[in-house]
DNA sequence: TGCAAAATAGTACGGTCGTTCTATTTTTTA
DNA sequence: TAAAAAATAGAACGACCGTACTATTTTGCA
């Protein structure tokens, strides 16, 4: 993992590493694949749909030897989200990272977006899904789950900020709007393409991204 | 309700009508208020989260009482789905149909839908909440929902071929990504207001119509 | 007004849920 | 290798779910 950076917000609170040595204990790497089942099944399912029952048929396990690992649904859940934050900003963010400032940085940004969210067209996506299951269910599970969009939301317009500090942007544009409109595309591209299964959606959310660039990129001298 | 319309897909299969005269029958009527209290309970946690002992509460009847209307759980939310279709219609749809074709049309649809969906912040929507929800849930509850949903994107995308056809919007524009747009803005303002909570989403989608507009739209000479 | 029909209530069943408590097994360590 | 500690299993709980079945009440019509 990178050392630091400003995508990294939420930290295992527990911060345990095993007592001391290499290897992971025991305990450590099944409650590892217990999580890996479970991003995959509330990926598909929802954060709500998520069972300590189904997870326990899916890893062989009992259903106290699932829940034993994180004392209470609510922090599986919690447990779910901070590793979907993990992989997306290890999948997303920090390759993007590797680009320059500026227009090459909020390309890499939105394409690896788009290739994750190409992948979740079929797997589904817990930003998603988890925006809406807690809309309104204040609590800890929607705390993380809006901290870590917001965090990366916030990656997102700092990109956008510095493209216009880099001269790349018109003087004219405005990086709220710019972000929000990448934003929105994603999320019609996934509601297009995953529930309605309309053809053709990663094309025209590339598209329109490539005719929001020429609208507010400014034009390079050559 | 307006006689017809490409709008009017979801018909009624039971097609009742109070036997005869003109008021309801009294199980009619209390069906409707059952119905109204399931929209507002969908509205806020979602089709799956709509129980039948939370809708008997709500309604001060019982559990079979308030079952015997619909038969089963997934015939009520079908209903539901049905209802806030209906009202989706009379409260977007039909009022835009009164301007004339081309822009204005658009205008009013998109107006209409941003005050809906500025309500929606607040009490949620259907259309959103259920299709994270049924994603890759196949059944008849989902077929309804998806053709509710596609019936109104229809009406939207043709509201923008005939503004193309009345020479309201520039010959190079796209209609498909034209409607595609309008939709991602509306994903993102509910994602940004209701989810996030994030303060001048409004304002935001409104600019961000309005710059769209500008960039599509033919130059009326005057 | 009385009778049939419709509407509503009551109860019970099987199922799943998260969680708790107590055994048992496995792993780690001294 | 034996004891301590950690991990896992098993069984049981109370709660809620949708649904079926049977009373009971309310309604509408002749």
């Amino acid at each position: 993992m990178p050392p630091l950076s400003p995508l990294t917000i939420l930290a295992d609170p527990a911060g345990q590493t095993p007592a001391r040595g290499r290897g992971l204990h025991k305990g450590q790497q099944t409650k590892q694949a217990i999580l890996e089942a479970a991003l995959a099944l509330a990926s598909q399912i929802g954060l709500e749909g998520l069972s300590i029952g189904a997870l326990a048929d899916v890893t062989h396990m009992s259903k106290s030897g699932v829940f034993s690992h994180f004392g209470s649904r609510e922090e599986l859940q919690i447990s779910v989200i901070r590793e979907y934050y993990t992989r997306f900003a290890d999948e997303v963010f920090y390759p993007a990272m590797q680009q320059p400032r500026g227009l090459p940085r909020i390309k890499a940004l939105f394409d690896n977006w788009m290739q994750r969210v190409a992948v979740e067209i079929q797997s589904g996506c817990i930003f998603i899904s988890g925006a809406v299951e807690f809309d309104d269910r204040p609590g800890p599970v929607r705390d993380a789950l809006a901290s870590s969009v917001q965090a990366w939301l916030d990656a997102l317009y700092r990109a956008v900020v510095q493209a216009k500090q880099e001269g790349h942007l018109l003087q004219s544009a405005d990086e709220e709007q710019m972000a929000f409109e990448i934003h929105a595309l994603i999320l019609a591209l996934h509601y297009e393409a995953r529930f309605l299964q309309k053809p053709g959606s990663i094309g025209r959310a590339h598209r329109s991204f490539n005719n929001m660039l020429a609208r507010y990129g400014q034009a390079v001298p050559t």
